[in-house]
DNA sequence: TCATGACATTGACAGATGTCGATATGCTTG
DNA sequence: CAAGCATATCGACATCTGTCAATGTCATGA
């Protein structure tokens, strides 16, 4: 994880309600697919694919059980995005603006 | 902030490579469009279009400087989303999960 | 005031996204 | 093995997104 392409399918997970409410929803630990299409009005299809949308990016972490489907948050990967949000919102010495190539920054100095 | 919705629109802006490039090159402070537009192989009108994705979202504060707009971050801005991460990642009491009308709850107990 | 530079808006378009019903796959249990 | 439940995939569709060239707007300076 260290170029900004790899967190642009984390912040895509995170940019629908729906999925925002079921991030919330594993926080208080594991919950199977089943349980988390009682609290929403979408379809069981629907489900399923955000449930791929929210593996795939890493936040969430699904094993199978039987015929159930167990899904986790994947702590070490919210706390990725929220490192990588504070790494980019604040100065640094290596900062793309501070790169050779940067007029801009050759002209404020 | 405090439905999930209100942070739909500032993922959404940190879901595009090129925005998160601009944020990163913010962080060293202000800079006006033009010093942005060197730095990337995009048209005006689509840097145009990007910069209003980040000022809408509140990420980003424009401000009209004669005939340049000087762009800034907006840290409230951006330690609110990572607030926000933080609180649907993490277990808390008034979770989605343990209202009332979540059965799910209600069986684990 | 008129030409120019900085930025915004528009219209067009290809591709991505979110949704559903229908169907397929895979597990469990009788 | 057959039926049934849990989940995934598919096809279709409307909407949203990112991109550009062209054009509009607004401020500056000669």
């Amino acid at each position: 994880m260290n170029s900004y392409a790899d967190y642009v399918p984390v912040f895509k997970a995170l940019s629908d309600e729906t999925r925002l409410k079921i991030i919330d929803m594993l926080s208080c630990g594991e919950m199977c697919a089943c349980d988390i299409l009682e609290k929403f009005s979408i379809s069981q299809s629907t489900l399923s694919y955000h449930m791929k949308i929210l593996t795939e990016s890493g936040l969430v972490n699904g094993v199978r059980d039987g015929a159930w489907m167990r899904y986790t948050l994947k702590s070490e990967r919210t706390e990725d995005a929220i490192n990588f949000i504070n790494y980019i919102t604040n100065e640094k010495d290596d900062c793309i603006c501070k790169q050779a190539s940067c007029k801009v920054c050759a002209e404020e100095k």
